[in-house]
DNA sequence: TGGATGTTGTCAAGCGTTTTTTTTCATCTA
DNA sequence: TAGATGAAAAAAAACGCTTGACAACATCCA
């Protein structure tokens, strides 16, 4: 195909090895050679074989990301800082889409064990103990999101749900609202149930009976319906709280059609600050969890897994912060 | 590492050839012995390592693309159904982001061209005809989007904006607009021009002045700036047409900040339907561009030329509808 | 019956790097 | 000046796979 060292090597007159030093930065070149060599692979447009390299180094400067889904606005910042980040410290990075599905899920880890990845980050929730011990096996680094307890090789990311969650309450209470639902996600995600226990811990503990819990599905339609069917209740709760953005325009949209004006009939507050919230008329309260970190952190914290030579997987907290938009305010006493 | 396929000849009892051509199916082998590889591969639980096998194997199955930035709403369908579709099609497939940045955009070909891809999807527009020259001269399979001509290994995949914006300004003639302004992008990317030339082009056939053309970002930012100007305005447009939706959203938190009504005193229509389009309030009209297709199609073009003996590249024309919206009506007399 | 033909497998030579080992050669020391 | 020392470069052995050439063997046809 393309050029290969050999062609740098016989341009330059030195060996492959001397061109593989040089192109590594190993020292044991002098200073002529080194120049000579990079104004060669320079001259030529020499670009080592990725796949040849791999093969080569034992040591694998790969990293990879395994999402639910890329079209859901929680992940792509996330993607995003993972990728400048990996790039950054110097490794390629792959990503897989698991589309919720966990076949695509075992897919996708078996994808990264064939690149033979020095990590993985793993942002999805559809993942099988037997498929976490098989990494683990392989001596690959993995981080999680809100997931497995850490050890050897596994760090966990830990979003901090439940300070999230109660100071919305808290803030709600303040402002007087008495009557707050909640329109939760599927109650098969971890991450779904701390925050749904959250809220109702916390409405206990202010001595608030815990409202109206709906189901929505993490998603605009789920929202949807929640937002319609708390429009047209009687009493109405005064301030919904939606388990993360998307549920909470779905909700938005919803109350609006069922004829509830946003702040001023119902207050409504959602969470994960994607941007979202931000474009959203009105924009909506949220709880900013830092994504914009969070695919850095992966990153980081794989990268100390990998290089370390005993590595001790952690817990890191992530902290979450009530972020005031304009679809909350006040209760309105009529 | 982990298991080679030496280990697994050895336990099945047989030559490594014999594996590898089980494994990818190149007939040869009798079914007793293909039943017998089969159970030990599954039974070791081996994988083959990626790395070796492009690399043994000068046939390159590993596709593209490059993208300016995931975050943007217009990418993240189009990769994920580009992700899928290369999965079906057996291909692996990496991803590259440039945040619109030239340096970036050369970075990622030279990914591309290390991974040794047989093709790459090129869905940015900051890209030099040197970069392209080089991956032809490399025989690397390349699709754009609404950019080079067609050629040996370069198709295009060109969206019919002009007959996007053709039928809303149309349909905001029939309601009665006169004055419709137009929130553009930078006047440095093809598709942006084409959209604005396209603009002014039927506000002429139709008899009508082009109104007020703003310069947006392709961002919220951009977007939101231009809707506080237009909402200022006086006279006021009676409609605005934004350059995509993400401008659109914009457009529509400035307008309602400058205490327009959308769409009582003013029309909106973004561009590329987008979910923001739909998440909104109210929903905005937008031309739809099918981009769940463009990934699949990308990908569907990248193959056929990667595996024509002869390509033969050309241009793939991509329809534009309008999508009728809560953002747009009949203009209203007062 | 004996060559032609087909089927099933194995051998071994790569693929383009990295890396360990070896060689070369200049410089230094006693 | 002989030997030791060390730096710089080359040689060569992997890395884990694919694949064309070839071998073994059964089957067929005339």
């Amino acid at each position: 195909m393309g050029l290969t060292i050999r062609d740098v090597a016989k341009a330059a007159g030195v060996s492959t090895a001397t061109v593989s030093n040089v192109l590594n930065k190993r020292g044991k070149v002098g200073r002529r050679t080194e120049n000579l060599v990079l104004s060669t692979v320079k001259r030529l447009g020499y670009l080592p074989n990725i796949h040849a390299r791999r093969l080569a180094s034992r040591d694998t400067r790969t990293l990879g990301i395994i999402v639910s889904d890329v079209e859901n606005p929680f992940f792509p910042e996330i993607i995003k800082s993972f990728l400048a980040r990996t790039r950054q410290l110097g490794y390629d990075a792959i990503l897989s889409d698991t589309n919720y599905d966990p076949r695509r899920t075992q897919e996708a880890a078996s994808r990264m064990m064939a690149h033979n990845v020095g990590g993985v980050a793993i942002m999805t929730s559809e993942i099988s103990p037997k498929l976490i011990d098989e990494l683990v096996r392989r001596k690959i680094a993995v981080t999680f999101l809100d997931h497995a307890p850490a050890r050897g090789y596994v760090s966990t990311l830990r979003i901090d749900y439940a300070s999230g969650i109660e100071q919305s309450v808290r803030y709600l209470h303040k402002e007087g609202h008495r009557h707050i639902a909640f329109v939760a996600g599927r109650p098969t995600l971890r991450s779904n149930i701390i925050r749904l226990e959250a809220y109702e811990n916390i409405m206990q503990q202010l001595g608030l009976k815990p409202g109206p819990v709906l189901h929505g599905d993490l998603r605009f339609e789920g929202g949807l319906a929640a937002g319609l069917a708390i429009g047209k209740m009687f009493p109405r709760p005064t301030a919904v709280m939606a388990v993360n953005d998307l549920t909470a325009v779905g909700v938005l949209k919803g109350l609006i059609k069922a004829g509830c004006r946003v702040p001023e009939d119902i207050s409504l507050i959602g969470f994960d600050r994607t941007r979202l919230a931000e474009y959203s008329n009105p924009s909506i309260t949220t709880v900013d969890i830092h994504r914009d970190l969070l695919g850095q952190m992966a990153a980081d914290v794989l990268h100390e897994l990998v290089s370390s030579p005993n590595p001790q997987g952690k817990v890191y907290e992530i902290s979450a912060e009530l972020y005031i938009g304009n679809s909350s305010g006040p209760v309105r006493s009529e």
